[in-house]
DNA sequence: AACCGGTGATTCAAATTCGAACAACCCGTG
DNA sequence: CACGGGTTGTTCGAATTTGAATCACCGGTT
């Protein structure tokens, strides 16, 4: 691996874009909804996919795989949100060991509260930043960035 | 803000894309890089930064800047690198508060050695998954994305 | 029924992160 | 020259993340 192929000058653009827009989105999701709802963005992520999830409850499992946290992460985070009545842990009847994390009326009223400033600061910094075609290339291309990790990954 | 415009299906596809794939490629590169040059992912850009410098160093503060840590994390992944001996601190003669980092020559050494390992897994995750069309894309509307936020940071 | 590789979730210690507070200093102004 | 606002880098404590180790359990096999 002594001679690799380095980036030339449209892929290094597109690579620290890329880096950079990362780190920047981010940071800033993550300040508009501390401030805002007083959620992390994990934490702000698994409301969401317990909002949309059957029955409002996820296992731990699924809702470790294809987050931002490692399952012990994850642990951690529910047992934050459950002090602050936002979820509520449920034991899996026909398997002793699992355990669903369940959407609480408390926590569906705290997405419905951060969500609105949640999507604007979406469109602020990013999606009403882009093109159409821009917004396509990157639904498309990540999509299939996104996938192959995935894939990988698992 | 009781009625924000929602993304439609096209820019959920987006941003979803973009999430995930900011995640997992970050999570990968921090895994590839620690594997094989033990190495976090902020002390490689920190390499980076100061080998494209005049003269192989620069002040804290510009290493902060566009950083993807804080002033703090940035002091705290300093005093490490120094500790391996990758960087050294020299202070200005001009300030008497401001503080050069200065990449070393075994600081120097461990770059060159990291970075084809490091530009392969960057070709495997992202690049080379991508159009060239997409990469345009990314580069001027993740561009875009970045100079905002830069600006409105600062 | 006892065994066994694999799974689900938690616990633990260590590393890393951030923001706020801090101390020291620069510089332009009066 | 003394003053005051803004900078520079570090320190501090609290929160968070990770991976490894652990415990308990499932399901199929012997």
């Amino acid at each position: 691996m002594a001679e690799p192929r380095w980036l030339d000058e449209r892929e290094m653009r597109a690579w620290s874009g890329f880096l950079a827009a990362s780190a920047l989105v981010n940071r800033r999701l993550d300040q508009q909804l501390k401030d805002d709802a007083g959620l992390s963005h994990p934490q702000y992520e698994i409301l969401v996919r317990l909002a949309a999830a059957p029955g409002r409850e996820l296992r731990m499992t699924e809702l470790a795989n294809g987050l931002i946290n490692s399952k012990s992460g994850l642990t951690y985070q529910v047992t934050q949100m459950e002090k602050a009545g936002l979820v509520r842990r449920r034991s899996c009847p026909s398997d002793v060991r699992g355990v669903f994390a369940v959407l609480t009326d408390a926590g569906s009223a705290k997405l419905e509260e951060a969500a609105p400033g949640h999507v604007a600061t979406v469109r602020e910094v990013l999606v009403d930043v882009l093109t159409p075609a821009q917004l396509d290339a990157l639904a498309d291309g990540l999509g299939e960035v996104g996938r192959r990790l995935r894939g990988q990954g698992a």
